[in-house]
DNA sequence: CAAAGACCTG
DNA sequence: CAGGTCTTTG
């Protein structure tokens, strides 16, 4: 009862920031190398497909959206801590000796690649036959646009004041939702470009069958090397923009409580630094609808939806790839792999960046974008071919919990600060749960609402001390002090972008907390709990990525 | 009384 | 972040 009161005032001083640390560093140095690579090595099968069939305007939004997080902002990261997971997990701990599985898996994976080989050729045949007919049909004037414009999910980031200002190192979030590419799946709808050639020319035929079969096999390397060394890595890039649509409808909804905040300065939390850069109506975009870029919906505490409607614009919810694309990599895995080749030093990431925008796509984007009908025929055509080695395809199902789980949970907390066990079963498909887990992530999630109250009564009271006054002269903005310690805690390495529904929560706490500080309500030993009953009521969907199993190991190795 | 959380500590 | 304690809740 009295220890509630006490303790947290204590700290309060605005000094005591958790700040000055380092980063994290878990990249080696082979990692970066073969990532580059095969980057690379995808960046030109991609091109000369696309080059063969597209007119070049098709499918490029225009702008190349340098995504290599090159530039970490030279901030301070949070202490390097080594992330203690997996090792003392307790009772129910099996500790598999991971490069065992690594050799074991290499000489089975050879034998993955033939047969991946040989089935990608049927593939093309059918590809090719595909494209024959057709294209006389077509004729030459007939190349129509077949991808819609992407504007639409652009415009989210673009429009964003804050986005712009605050954090232009943080580019992991182009396009649209989805999350993991695949560069497996990712060949074959390219290989059904054909259909758009304008003419039946032959030699056309002929020089796109050698390119295919040559990019095929390259594809396949590169599958291959990524399964090998680091399965993963950079696969994923969350994209935010879609959480809105993870729901409903409601795009907007409003809390009781929670009004558009019109201030033109949000002043405690606008740190000095921040100067508004011209054109840029800082403060005076409101709180509530800060992008047109649709809000996470606030959910009641109900049970999450295991699948969200197919008919939502976004693309994230083309579960069956994502599902498909687990197949693939667990059977060339075997099972998770962690190999980590020494190798040479990080080569440029120019060609990288270069190709960044479409090696971010991911398949499922890409079928609604540029392969309306294409995608899903190849899709379908193509997975009965592989496999021949079937694989209980939730493969790597691991009992302990891992870096990578640690990661998304963080992630997660963005979305819901007080999930239900059902919800991370839901959402950490790759665990298996028996209660020491369960608590431990529960544990989890208090841990990272600790940390997160504790910046809101710093910050509010902060506030108060620096003489606002008006509640609503509080917000949390991505240039915002507070913006950034959080985004420090939770998101390190900006594998996501904070979603602006996280943001008008912290808003609102940050409210929530000035208003009973400054009226005195701290002298009371649970003033708090009126604050965590309001925000315990503001969790929102999480969006569907977060579920991918893939999405913790990517995660894992970044 | 058990479970869920907050709070404290290391 | 994990462990432990203490409260609260149902």
């Amino acid at each position: 009862m009295e220890r509630e009161g006490s303790p947290p005032t204590a700290e309060l001083g605005r000094d005591s920031l958790p700040s000055g640390q380092l980063p994290s560093s878990s990249l080696t140095d082979a990692d970066w190398f073969w990532d580059e690579n095969i980057q690379a090595k995808r960046a030109r099968v991609e091109t000369i497909v696309r080059g063969m069939c597209l007119s070049p305007s098709a499918m490029l939004p225009g702008s190349e959206r340098a995504r290599e997080s090159s530039c970490y902002p030279g901030k301070s990261r949070e202490r390097k801590r080594k992330q203690s997971l997996p090792t003392h997990q307790g009772p129910q701990k099996s500790g598999p000796a991971w490069d065992h599985r690594l050799k074991k898996g290499g000489t089975r994976v050879k034998e993955q690649l033939h047969l991946l080989k040989q089935q990608l050729r049927h593939l093309q045949e059918h590809v090719l036959q595909a494209t024959e007919p057709r294209a006389p049909a077509q004729g030459s004037g007939g190349t129509e646009q077949r991808s819609p414009p992407r504007a639409k999910q652009r415009s989210n980031f673009l429009s964003s004041p804050w986005t712009v200002e605050s954090k232009p190192h943080q580019n992991s979030n182009k396009d649209i939702c989805g999350a993991v590419k695949s560069r497996t799946v990712e060949v074959q709808p390219q290989a059904e470009e054909p259909m758009l050639c304008p003419s039946g020319s032959q030699a056309l035929v002929e020089a796109l069958r050698k390119e295919l079969n040559r990019a095929v096999s390259q594809a396949v390397d590169s599958v291959l090397q990524q399964v090998l060394l680091g399965p993963l890595r950079h696969l994923t890039r969350q994209e935010p923009s879609c959480q809105g649509l993870a729901s409903e409808g409601r795009s907007h909804a409003s809390p009781p409580g929670r009004s558009a905040h019109k201030d033109p300065l949000a002043l405690t939390t606008l740190p000095r630094r921040v100067q508004p850069q011209a054109g840029v109506p800082l403060g005076n975009s409101s709180l509530a609808t800060p992008l047109d870029s649709p809000m996470c919906p606030v959910s009641p505490r109900t049970v999450p939806k295991p699948y969200q409607s197919p008919l939502a614009n976004c693309p994230l919810t083309a579960v069956p790839s994502h599902i498909w694309e687990n197949q693939i990599l667990s059977q060339l895995l075997g099972r998770g792999s962690d190999g980590h080749w020494s190798g040479s030093p990080p080569q440029d990431s120019l060609s990288q960046s270069r190709t960044s925008p479409e090696a971010t796509q991911q398949p499922w984007v890409l079928s609604q974008q540029q392969l309306p009908l294409s995608f899903t025929t190849v899709h379908l055509e193509s997975r009965p071919l592989l496999p021949s080695v079937k694989m209980e395809q939730a493969s790597h199902i691991q009992e302990g919990l891992s870096p990578g789980h640690l990661k998304k949970a963080k992630l997660m907390f963005f979305f819901a600060r007080y999930p239900s066990s059902s919800l991370l079963k839901a959402y950490f498909p790759d665990v298996q749960f028996n209660r020491c887990i369960t608590s431990q992530m529960i544990k989890w999630f208090s841990n990272f609402r600790e940390f997160y109250y504790i910046q809101m009564e710093k910050y509010a009271r902060q506030a108060i001390s620096d003489g606002v006054t008006n509640p609503k002269m509080l917000s949390v903005l991505r240039d915002s002090e507070i913006f950034r310690v959080l985004n420090t805690h939770y998101n390190k390495g900006n594998d996501l972008e904070v979603p602006d529904c996280f943001l008008e929560i912290a808003t609102l706490t940050l409210q929530e907390f000035f208003r009973a500080v400054s009226a005195g309500k701290d002298t009371d030993p649970s003033w708090k709990k009126p604050i965590y009953k309001i925000i315990s009521k503001l969790d929102s969907d999480i969006p569907e990525i977060l579920k991918s199993s893939n999405y913790s190991q990517e995660l894992f190795r970044s």
